[in-house]
DNA sequence: CTTATTTTTGCATGCGCATTCATTTATGCA
DNA sequence: TGCATAAATGAATGCGCATGCAAAAATAAG
């Protein structure tokens, strides 16, 4: 029993016809008569013929200048973060519901996306899409000439041919410093997630530039990696300090909400009586009931819908210019910044 | 310009080679001298030639029995949740290890596999991990036919050609029974998912099983939908009526977050003074400082790297039988849970 | 009923690669 | 140096499908 799968002619020769017009049968445009289509989707469905995508997409590279897989390549860092598992899980399923597959690749660091997609081009994807990562100029260049659309999500870049859709990391941070200010506070403290990270110094140069315009300089700057376990760290550093912090941004909720754990139940400390805390992405949990965490909120499901949208048009029609968009991120208001009238 | 990718044959005149020999000095194990080898490579690393995945597992078609695509299918539902997050960066990062890709597909619910299914198998994926869902006989039968290896994870099947690994649901049900009793609970709660989702049901049943061993019935069944915000509105349910449980079992951690969420932060409750509360799966916020959720863990490091090992020993020979394999959890005492000596 | 037109249909072909087969070239051994 | 053997090479082929093309069938017009 040789697993062979059923394929057009197989069906063709059950059915009577020619292998051309079950290929036809089963491509919505084509010229076939209906009674003809009707006979051999029957037959087709009673042998489980299934036609072959990848057969397809090679003999679609006859007509169209390039092949079609109707695959994206999506290429992620950190998935396990909820805020990246949200993002996916949106991302998978507004794609799927437009007919696109997604290959999936995790990546360890925002530098290693080139091998990634060197290793995805491989599949002829339609389109990328990345982030959290960089993409070199190198290979920038290598997707534009090989007229695959690039979509950096979370992240920016001039090469050609590459879109990008992110939040404005500088815009937050300077809301976030604006919130502290007004709150009364000057001793304030930021928590990046890795040190070099674009995200990270976007954040905090809008942060430290509205403190500077205010006078005042950063009290601690301490780095995580994005993780819980980081933000306890952290955390743990600063307040066994002599001298703490009145007030905390971090660059993320997760760490966020480590700096929130160990604050609140190892060191007993009350938030915001003994200090403020502000996070950013407005994740899910940031709004439980014992969190209630001030946070900058991401659209999320405006940017992931605006990238998908764009990626699309951009895969279906390749002359189209890139776009670079940025969206504003929106204040939300819980308990953990002390109030003004102090 | 014409965006056609290079190919072999592009390569091949650039290095006035025949294609044949371009195609062998991609393939490692192909008949071909070294320093000829290392002159193609070296050309086509200039001309950004990268061998067309899409066609080399056509052209595979002919020796092997089956196409290889190099791809492995993977159908999940709920990836939003921080579990199945997790579950699916590490099922990525061992398939990418060892050379696999992943093409991912979400469903909704665990019956629309199917579909996701007869979808993925178009591109002649290598096998199919499905996540927390159920695959129907019928096409149990058309993966069986192909030679498409399933791994059926969290649930498992009897079906012809489908492995599984899952986790003893029945017995994490009696442990955390075991547990209540012991601590001298009576009146005692069952959390579930979905009302007839196969985990829920398996683990109550372990659970119930025990208690009625004890001589007791459950004081309070409710169902969630495996949310935070479902455990919340159960625990504000049954936190509002007269006669409250002194102990929960959450057939998720999730839940149970939001159970304790609610039971801290809404109703003032004292955990485990007021009440004890168990979860399963240990997933990472059930460690955070705040919460200490006692819990039944998965041990999902071991649970996957079967799966994928498996799942991949069957790719490679189709000819060996798949296995039926159920790992035990591990009770994770934290503080949620009070202390038999009360 | 004939001719012009449109719709259907099958044949043949190529997408980019891996591989078989026959041939050529390099290597080993006496 | 000569012959046997092994390694390297290129030409040719097919994987399963979509599609251009020409021929056939169906339909419309006269």
């Amino acid at each position: 029993m040789a697993k062979r799968a059923t394929t057009s002619y197989d069906v063709a020769k059950a059915a009577g016809v020619s292998q051309s017009a079950v290929s036809r049968a089963f491509s919505p445009t084509a010229s076939i008569s209906d009674k003809k289509r009707k006979h051999i989707l029957r037959i087709a469905r009673e042998m489980g013929y299934q036609p072959n995508a990848i057969a397809r997409s090679m003999s679609s590279a006859r007509s169209d200048s390039r092949q079609k897989s109707g695959i994206v390549g999506v290429i992620v860092t950190r998935i396990q973060d909820p805020f990246f598992a949200n993002t996916i899980a949106y991302f998978s399923s507004l794609l799927q519901a437009k007919g696109w597959h997604m290959l999936l690749f995790t990546v360890d660091g925002p530098n290693d996306a080139d091998d990634a997609l060197n290793s995805l081009l491989q599949f002829k994807i339609d389109g990328v899409i990345i982030l959290s990562a960089i993409l070199s100029d190198h290979m920038a260049n290598i997707c534009e000439a090989s007229g695959t659309p690039v979509m950096l999500y979370n992240r920016t870049s001039s090469s050609n041919g590459v879109s990008s859709v992110q939040i404005d990391n500088q815009a937050g941070g300077q809301t976030a410093a604006d919130v502290l200010l007004e709150a009364g506070h000057n001793k304030i403290a930021f928590v990046g997630g890795f040190e070099n990270d674009k995200t990270t110094e976007e954040r905090e140069r809008g942060f430290t530039a509205r403190l500077s315009e205010a006078g005042l300089n950063l009290h601690v700057r301490e780095y995580g990696d994005y993780t819980f376990i980081s933000g306890l760290e952290v955390a743990r550093r600063i307040f066994s300090k002599r001298e703490r912090p009145d007030a905390i941004f971090c660059a993320s909720d997760v760490m966020a909400l480590g700096v929130l754990h160990a604050a609140r139940f190892e060191f007993g400390l009350d938030i915001p009586h003994d200090f403020s805390l502000i996070g950013f992405d407005d994740i899910p949990s940031a709004a439980w009931p014992g969190h209630q965490l001030t946070s900058i909120r991401q659209p999320i499901r405006r940017m992931i819908r605006e990238a998908v949208d764009q990626l699309i048009a951009r895969m279906e029609d390749p002359k189209l210019d890139p776009k670079l968009e940025t969206f504003p991120g929106e204040l939300i208001m819980r308990t953990t910044v002390r109030s003004p009238a102090k």
